[in-house]
DNA sequence: GTTTCGTATTTTGAATGCAAAATAATCGGG
DNA sequence: CCCGATTATTTTGCATTCAAAATACGAAAC
């Protein structure tokens, strides 16, 4: 029995319903990309197919699939017959996706400023005020989420999905740098202080203002990821490079944004 | 004879050089997206994967590697056991992509005001000179290619890979309307009065003022393809759609950005 | 002990094969 | 003549296979 045959249409017909079907090698790459954002899968480890294979229960094809489009996200590299590792930073690539996050999150701020409802501004308050809460409680873990979310939030508002897009793809890349890194209680506070004035922008649909306390935001962020970066490099330590395929879950920094 | 021998080198070691190898996919994408961003293949057209092996000599899997990456670029989309297809833009997906791409050219400028060499500049004034020429004969493709030229110069300028990437990435979905549109000679005077202004700017060094005009340029732009696709979209015509892998090269409108 | 060469094993790249889904074609009924 | 169901064909999804490349291993020479 043909579900959708109902709805398919002419050629040009709008509406054209979705139908949500998921090709296999697209659980792949969510799964891959969850582990590479989450950790269990460190900066620099190989990829082993066979092994990944195994572990996943796929075929290498549909594996080797989701390495196209991880490679195509970049977050994964591929070396021609010599596998695929997951992607590294350097202090540069930081810096460069740092500055290009600073204008996706202003012109975000622009826009939300001025496209918000009422509703929205609301909901974004309340997680400001749970986020001034896991602040108090000094609840990293909770802080991170609510922050992540506030920001996102933000991000939605502007009614851009390819700027919705363009702003996940570069988050994916950063995540674990701006919402798991470690800085100090002074940082911290200032952090939480330019949230409040997001906030205050928002309500006043000052898109102007929105705009340069989240480049603010995020430079100082930058900041903060670098200062620790270069501070983990000189301490050797654990080198996040090339083990094999770590065991599920590798120790992670955790702390505010 | 292994030519990388003497190149190979401990783990963590700085410079290693590249040594370019392409995998079979990397060139069937580059060549699909050329035939997709020339216009070879229209949007809509389904793309028959035996059809497409034969065309490019490759055997499926290569192929189909292909379209994975070039869904992950928005080239193409993919239907689940249905096959790809050329990505279409909607109207508004028009005007999110040229708000998106508005922003990451004021960055672009702003940067690189900042950032430029005075042999960038001398080498931007000069496409720019020419661009006039092009602009006095009334010589579109010219004109089109220098255009695109000075814009991505600019962008180069930022020494930013990161936002030349995402860069690239946008341009890529929207350059046939970009760079291929018509519009009407009024239009044309204003875009190169702007490039004018912009050469200034960043020959001021004013950070701030190239910011602008870029985005300026870009809004006018965006007004402008936007007002020709309605105009094709009531004028039916030859709808771009289902028309299957089309002809080596489909005719193309042309004109000034 | 180290280095270099040659061999074996692993791992990746790409073509092929097979099953499932979708599309097209055929036939029968209204 | 058109519409719907049934069958045939095509097309896609994924697993498997085979070849080539890279890596690991080991022996011999220095």
């Amino acid at each position: 029995m043909q579900i959708d045959g109902s709805l398919r249409m002419s050629p040009g017909a709008p509406n054209a319903v979705p139908i949500e079907r998921r090709a296999l090698h697209e659980e792949v790459a969510e799964r891959l990309r969850e582990m590479i954002t989450e950790g269990a899968l460190a900066p620099g480890s190989r990829l082993n197919e066979r092994v990944l294979c195994e572990r996943l229960g796929v075929s290498r094809t549909p594996l080797r699939e989701a390495f196209k489009v991880l490679a195509a996200e970049r977050l994964v590299e591929l070396n021609p017959n010599r596998g695929a590792i997951v992607a590294r930073l350097s202090a540069q690539d930081v810096e460069h996706l740092f500055e290009l996050m600073a204008a996706l999150e202003g012109l975000s701020g622009e826009l939300a400023a001025a496209r918000r409802t009422p509703a929205e501004l609301d909901e974004i308050r309340a997680m400001h005020f749970e986020m001034l809460a896991a602040h108090a409680r000094r609840d990293l873990p909770l802080y991170y989420r609510l922050n992540r979310g506030v920001h996102e939030a933000i991000n939605r508002c502007a009614r851009n999905p390819e700027l919705t897009e363009a702003y996940d793809s570069v988050n994916l890349r950063i995540q674990n740098l701006r919402f798991r890194s470690n800085f100090n209680s002074e940082k911290w506070d200032v952090a939480v202080r330019e949230h409040g004035a997001m906030i205050d922008a928002l309500a006043a649909a000052d898109g102007r203002a929105l705009r340069e306390v989240l480049e603010q935001h995020l430079r100082h962020k930058r900041d903060a990821v670098l200062e620790e970066l270069r501070a983990a490099q000189s301490a050797p330590g654990a080198g996040e490079a090339d083990r094999e395929l770590p065991d599920r879950d590798a120790p992670r920094a955790m702390a505010a944004d």
